[in-house]
DNA sequence: CGACACCTTGAAGAGGTTCAAGAAATGTGG
DNA sequence: CCACATTTCTTGAACCTCTTCAAGGTGTCG
C-alpha cells in the first residue's frame, strides 16, 4: 500500500454531493464511510492505473486532473477522457477484472480508494448507494454516446468548441468561473480526444482568436463568446 | 402493455449464458425468472424506445437486430451502436430515469423485458447477478472506449475492417460462420456508427473486393482474408 | 542559461466529402 | 404476379478539410 495513504471519511467531504448519493440517513453515511479504504496521492505524470493491471478499486478523484487513455500495441494512442475533482474513475476495469486504459495525473492528485468488493458488498445493503453506482455507469456510458456523436459527426471547430464548452461546464459545477479556464493538457492530448492533430488544435484556437471567439494565452483561455461556440456545436448549417 | 406480450422464463433460455450470469443455484435461478416480466416483439423499423421517453427497463434481445442511434435537434445524428440477439440495451437510460437515444430494430424482433427496479431489487439477494450487472455496463463502457479508437485514429478501411471483424467475430460466438455474415443496417448507418459517409463505405467495400479480401453482393458478405483485415486494423504501418 | 517540451504557422498533399447520375434491389398496389 | 415507385448502392469528378512535413517561436525547469 502506498505510504501516503491517509484514513479519512466520506461523511464530511465536501466534495460528496459530487461523487457521493445525496440525501442519506447518518446511519447510511456511515455505512458510506466504510466505503475509502484510503487516500493515495499521485504526482503529476505518474499512473494511478495501467492497462492491464489488476482491478480492484474504484477512484474517487478529490484533487487533481486525470487523463485516461487506450494505447494499443502498434502504437495507436487515444484519450479516452478527461478527468477532474469529483469524477469517479476505474469503471472499465469491472468487466475483465482488469484495466484496459491507463490513467495519468496530468496534475498533482489525490484519490479517494475504494474498493470494489466493498462497494458491492455495501450496496447490497444501502440501496441509494446501489443505485447511485448504476447512474454513475450509465452517465459514463451516455457521455461516451456525445464523445462519439462529436468524433463521428463534427469538424475540428465544432469538436474544439464542444470540448471547451464541456469542461467550462463540468469546472463551474465545481465553482469556477464559466467564462476562464486553465487547459491542464497539452494540444496534442486535446486532439488525441478530439480525433485531431495537434497543430490542426492549434490552429482552430488561433482561429478562434481572430474570431473574438477566445482569448487564448498558451493554457489560459478565456472565453469571450459563448454563444457563439454553442451555435457552432448546434447550428445546423454546419452539419454534414 | 404490449397485446403480444408473453410470460416466459430465463432458466430455460437458450441465451441464458450470453446476457445472465452463469454458474447460479437452483434457487438462484428461480429468482431471476422474476426478474422478466414480458417479452415483447418489436417489428423491423419500429423503436424499442426512444430518445426521451421515460426508463423504466432494461431490455434482453432475444431474437432480431437493432441500432441505438442519437438524433439531435440539428440535424446531427450518430449510430451509438448495433446489437444482436444476447446483448442487453437500454443502460443509457439510467442515469436521468429517461432514454437519451432511439433504439430501431433493423429485422424483426423479440426482447425481454427486465424491469430496472426490479433488476436492482433480485442484485441486492443475488450477488452473482448483482456482478453481472456491473459487468455489463463495464463492458458497454469499455466497448465504447473502442469506438472511441476507432473514431479517433482509423482512417477508411481500417474503420470497416474493424468493424466486420467485430461483427463476425459477435457472430461466431452465436454460432455463425467466422467468414460469412449478412449486414442488416445500411451503409448508411455503417457509416453513421463509423464516421464515414455512406459513398466511403461502399467505395471502401469495393476496395476490399478488388484486393481480393471480400466478396460482396449487396448485404452479403464473404471474408476470404481475415487476416489482411486484421493487419489492417493492427499494423502500425498504417497509424498516423 | 541552456535544454527540452510545447506551441504556432506555412505550404504541400492526401483522404474523405460533396454533388451528381445511374444501376440494382426492394416493396407496393393494382 | 407484374409494373412502378422507392430505397439502397455504386461510381466518377471536383472540392475541401485536415494532415503531414518543416521551421521557428515561446515557455519552463533544472
Amino acid at each position: 500500500m502506498n505510504p501516503q495513504a491517509i484514513k479519512v471519511a466520506c461523511s464530511n467531504c465536501n466534495l460528496r454531493e459530487l461523487c457521493m448519493p445525496m440525501g442519506l440517513s447518518d446511519q447510511d453515511l456511515n455505512r458510506l464511510d466504510e466505503l475509502v479504504a484510503v487516500r493515495r496521492r499521485i504526482k503529476r505524470g505518474d499512473t494511478l492505473f495501467t492497462n492491464g493491471e489488476k482491478f480492484t478499486s474504484l477512484y474517487a478523484i478529490r484533487t487533481g486532473f486525470f487523463k485516461t487513455c487506450l494505447a494499443t500495441e502498434d502504437g495507436r494512442d487515444q484519450v479516452t477522457g478527461f478527468q477532474m475533482a469529483g469524477e469517479i474513475i476505474g469503471l472499465d476495469g469491472i468487466v475483465n477484472d482488469q484495466h484496459s486504459c491507463d490513467a495519468v495525473a496530468l496534475e498533482d492528485a489525490e484519490v479517494c480508494v475504494m474498493p470494489f468488493d466493498r462497494i458491492e458488498e455495501i450496496s447490497r445493503e444501502v440501496t441509494a448507494l446501489q443505485h447511485h453506482v448504476h447512474k454513475i455507469m450509465s452517465r459514463e456510458i451516455v457521455r461516451e454516446h456525445g464523445v462519439m456523436l462529436l468524433l463521428g459527426s463534427m469538424r475540428a471547430e465544432e469538436r474544439l468548441a464542444a470540448f471547451l464548452l464541456n469542461l467550462v461546464q463540468r469546472l463551474n459545477a465545481r465553482g469556477f468561473s464559466q467564462s476562464e479556464l486553465v487547459l491542464r493538457m497539452t494540444r496534442e492530448e486535446i486532439g488525441s480526444y478530439l480525433g485531431l492533430k495537434l497543430e490542426t488544435v492549434s490552429r482552430t484556437f488561433s482561429k478562434f482568436v481572430e474570431d473574438g471567439t477566445l482569448e487564448v494565452k498558451q493554457r489560459h483561455v478565456r472565453i469571450l463568446d459563448t454563444e457563439g461556440l454553442q451555435r457552432l456545436v448546434n447550428n445546423p448549417a454546419h452539419c454534414h
